[in-house]
DNA sequence: ACCTGAACACCGTTCAAGT
DNA sequence: ACCTGAACACCGTTCAAGT
């Protein structure tokens, strides 16, 4: 942290009588993440976030260096409301973290967009979050190589569905949208696509692509849990060397 | 396709005489692609299309509806080089059919941040590639709920791990970005963080979280490949009837 | 049918000025 | 140290007007 400290941060003893000043980078970040949750990224700026402290949008700046940088902020604020879980086997381990993330996330699905699209890092470097990850996929039997990409599959897994399943909703009429999905979808010829003509009950605003509302609405839940058993299985099957469930052959 | 045809669309044989119109929804996709292709998604706007199209912004009205029109369009345009693979068992097509879509991103990385975050549907509903996947899953003993679910699985490998590979450098000053990370690598302590010190060289710039550069100019080759090797051992793994390789048990 | 042109209500960010 | 206030160069979008 501390890495946005604007340059004159404060080094003695705070001025010289105890006026609070009015701002802080805490409470800047605090209304920014709240103004996201409640009225959504497209009215998110910094003159509204400006007006919601009652103060100047150059004001902001003495705390912020610039847009980006609270974003960034508000995106470490979010990721630093996932814990990782402590001392399980590496599968339930996984499980549990990944699902812990995707629950953070359905508490600020607006913010879901933000992370998805930053390189996430900066304030978001949790290396202890990075060694949990690594830790438990050792024990699954990876190492050197594989274990980076192995880590790079939990962490694709993790943020990419979540990112998906919350992403935006562009168009600005969501009622003429449903309409014009659900008449695509009635008017499917079941000779050309018989697979999805059996299937499209189950997946109309269900599964990807074929949807009209984000997982803020229309939450994939079934979706996201299989998905996590296939990365699980998946690593499993891919493990180099000795196995948790049975004594592996050394290769 | 036509879903954004201008109300008064050409009804009769095109005004009276041959003046061709200056502007048209193909020429302004085009050229917004292009924008984001050569200098960046920061640069985009309506305003710059139209400076490029050498016309005055408030012209493009006539021929899209909106800011978020356009980017549909533009995002329909880059899926449509999409070409889903032909006559192959489940298992090498979803191999090629996932490459292929990462190859095209990797032709347009700027245009991944817009896919990955829009609830991508109306100009890029592709059912035929929806019915090959649905297919390919099929002939892999999927049906009912877990196809959906499979299915959801294979959108949100393929979308969700391109989409954090060419995710957006947000910092300023990426210079110094490269330098904090750096110093962060540089300061892991050994005994908190074994494994992450272990790994530490393969890991810097080279997996999620840890980096600086994103897959324009550092591409996660092998840690796509395995993330797709994950996928499909996972979905052998959890395919509810008779699999491929041998005469499974019938639930 | 298709584009010009003015105008409006927004942005992020700078810089000087106050206290 | 911390905020006000004016100013600049942008946005997307509307509406009237031209041809």
């Amino acid at each position: 942290m501390d890495v946005y400290q604007p340059s004159g941060a404060r080094r003695k003893k705070r001025a010289r009588n105890d006026e609070e000043p009015a701002l802080s980078r805490e409470r800047i970040v605090a209304t920014a993440l709240q103004l996201i949750d409640e009225k959504g990224l497209d009215v998110f700026s910094l003159r509204a976030v400006a007006k919601a402290l009652g103060v100047y949008p150059t004001a902001l700046y003495w705390h912020v260096p610039n847009r980006n940088a609270l974003v960034v902020e508000v995106i470490g604020h979010v990721l630093s409301e996932v814990v990782p879980p402590r001392d399980l086997p590496w599968e339930p381990w996984l499980r549990s973290f990944i699902t812990s993330y995707r629950t953070v996330i359905r508490r600020h699905p607006n913010v879901a967009p933000l992370i998805g699209v930053q390189l996430l890092s900066n304030a978001s470097v949790d290396l202890t979050m990075v060694e949990g990850v690594l830790k438990k996929l050792s024990e699954a039997g990876y190492s050197g190589e594989p274990l980076v990409s192995a880590y790079n599959s939990v962490i694709g897994t993790m943020v990419g569905f979540v990112t998906q399943e919350f992403a935006m909703v562009l168009d600005n009429d969501v009622e003429d949208w449903m309409q014009r999905m659900s008449g695509i979808v009635a008017r499917i010829d079941p000779d050309d696509h018989p697979v999805l003509t059996a299937h499209k009950d189950l997946m109309v605003n269900r599964s990807f692509i074929l949807r009209w509302e984000n997982g803020a609405t229309a939450p994939l839940d079934g979706g996201f849990d299989f998905y996590v058993e296939v990365l699980i299985a998946g690593l499993k099957a891919l493990a180099p060397a000795g196995d948790t469930q049975a004594a592996g052959v050394p290769q």
